[in-house]
DNA sequence: GTAAAACCTCAACTTAACTTTAGGTCAACA
DNA sequence: TGTTGACCTAAAGTTAAGTTGAGGTTTTAC
């Protein structure tokens, strides 16, 4: 049973961590440069993981798969504690804040979606009051505000 | 009524097409080494643009929100006709194809939703089958298909 | 008719997010 | 014990999407 335990709480090369992520050993070289992944060494100076790394890594491509920048991703990260392995609460905790982000960014693409229909695609070319003008109808993360769009 | 239709009608300079449509003038000559918008000279070789334009960089910035890289903006906009000004026609056609895409980026991003609802915000820490495991589920133009997600 | 504002080109710089290269070290195994 | 594959660092390169700067020309407005 100890045998057992110690084995699945080994910890993982970069090597390892690359294969069973997806991404490149050479991301994540880059990725503990930006603080967004950490690692211990061993004698050789080689990287070891954590096994819980593999959900940090996890949680940061489903963020940028919403178009979080790395930045902002490290920032969402770091209210992880370094001190212990995260727990359930401490993951919801930081996926509540990107359902947030999510249902926002929902809401915007099917505006945005109607607008299309309705506006770009239907007969208005005038486009004098056109939804799609609306300078105030924002894409969180992606930062870019819309700009106004004019007559033509 | 002609001096009218003469006033509307004539072309804009940069500047006028970047104050109107809130992009920088450098933008609208990236633009234009990239083949997303065109223009004509005058004498004096400066730029002067149909007014059509503005829908064209209107556009532009639409699919931009959507997360379309520019080079795919271009493909799309290349089906519009050069030879005469671009009917409600043409426009819708070419909206068509974004709001199938628009239509697809909502699915996944309310499927993303439920699963970080119901997979990292919940228990199941260990991830035994875990919905962001499945590798099939790829958001269109952002390129990248989900990865493997390991257990942890 | 002249001065300021707007325009022109071309090249270099910027940021994000990585990847590649170069030159060396470590570890697994036959 | 050697050699091959996995690792290491540091620096440079890459792509996208622009922005900035330098040096010169055109337009516009008084």
């Amino acid at each position: 049973m100890d045998t057992h335990r110690s084995f699945h709480e080994r910890p993982l090369t970069v090597g390892q961590v690359a294969e069973r992520s997806g991404v490149a050993v050479s991301t994540l070289h880059f990725y503990e440069t930006k603080g967004l992944i950490h690692s211990q060494r061993n004698a050789g100076n080689q990287r070891r993981y954590r096994r819980d790394v593999l959900r940090r890594v996890a949680l940061i491509k489903v963020a940028q798969r919403l178009g979080i920048p790395l930045a902002d991703i490290g920032v969402a990260l770091s209210t992880l504690p370094c001190d212990h392995i995260p727990t359930a609460a401490d993951w919801q905790q930081l996926s509540a804040q990107w359902q947030r982000d999510l249902d926002a960014r929902i809401e915007q693409m099917t505006r945005l979606r109607d607008q299309l229909t309705g506006c770009i695609g239907c007969g208005c070319l005038s486009m004098q009051d056109c939804p799609l003008r609306n300078p105030s109808d924002e894409l969180g993360a992606q930062g870019a505000g819309a700009r106004l769009l004019e007559t033509d």
